[in-house]
DNA sequence: ATGGTCGCGGTGCGA
């Protein structure tokens, strides 16, 4: 069976439901993962989105920050969601795809994005990134052998020299500084997860999610950032047959930062 | 080297 998953950091979905429909109709994902939906659960589209044929939804939102929802027109079962670091910020989603063979888990990520300063001790937002990343690794190194795992989101880290538009210029700029890398290659030996971007688009070609509001046009400026990621378990890297950035919807009325990523699979 | 823009909620904060 082939299953497309997407994902997407959306910054406001109340805001950008109609453009969520647009994406629905003309990609057809069967599941897509928002992430920075800013709303609680009970604002939630779901009937806008249920009435665009997707009627499975498992939404961990809260106030006006964060918050990550899973919107599928396949069913969806097992919802879970963890908080990290003791606090009760809407970061994490799971859930079991039930009619996929194998029934893999799929989690749905807002990594903190960490401030502006990238030293630990003079910024707490900092610290508290390296900490949820260190929680995720011991979390998922705990769950070795327990089945395959899907692993998509705005991890707002960029890894790679490719993933940014200067290398130089952004190694002490948050998203891309060398402790922060590293603490994400950890997470990505946990279950030795397979970068399916990247084994899709290997460096060093440029790969970008993010583009900055900032840039009068981001098109021209082209200063991007990979911080949205697609892993699967090493069992499902053969499963993922294509994956592509949806860089058009960066340029849609009253745009997100971020463009949609879509991966193919064929189980 | 700096400042540039968004969304939420009704003030700055977070990104």
């Amino acid at each position: 069976m082939k299953l497309r998953i997407a994902t997407w950091n959306i910054n406001s979905v109340r805001l950008r439901a109609p453009q969520v429909v647009k994406f629905l109709q003309e990609e057809a994902p069967d599941v897509l993962c928002l992430q920075e939906i800013k709303c609680e659960n009970d604002a939630f589209p779901t009937a806008t989105f249920r009435k665009a044929g997707y009627e499975h939804m498992a939404v961990n939102g809260q106030k006006g920050y964060h918050g990550v929802a899973i919107v599928s027109r396949r069913p969806i079962t097992n919802v879970d969601r963890r908080g990290f670091c003791g606090k009760s910020d809407s970061r994490h989603i799971s859930a079991v795809l039930g009619a996929v063979p194998g029934q893999p888990v799929l989690h749905n990520f807002y990594v903190p994005a960490g401030g502006d300063e990238p030293d630990p001790e003079r910024n707490d937002k900092f610290a508290h990134k390296l900490d949820f990343l260190d929680e995720m690794t011991e979390w998922f190194a705990a769950s070795a052998g327990k089945g395959s795992q899907i692993l998509v989101g705005d991890l707002n880290i960029a890894p790679f020299e490719s993933d940014v538009w200067s290398h130089k210029q952004l190694l002490k700029v948050v998203s891309h500084t060398p402790v922060e890398v590293e603490r994400l290659a950890r997470v990505r030996g946990s279950l030795d997860w397979v970068d399916v971007m990247r084994a899709h688009t290997p460096e060093p070609e440029k790969l970008f999610t993010w583009w900055s509001y900032r840039a009068k046009d981001w098109r021209a400026s082209n200063r991007g950032r990979r911080l949205d990621h697609i892993w699967v378990t090493p069992d499902l890297a053969g499963s993922a047959e294509d994956m592509r950035v949806i860089e058009a919807a960066r340029s849609w009325e009253r745009p997100s930062d971020h463009a949609p990523v879509i991966a193919d699979f064929r189980f």
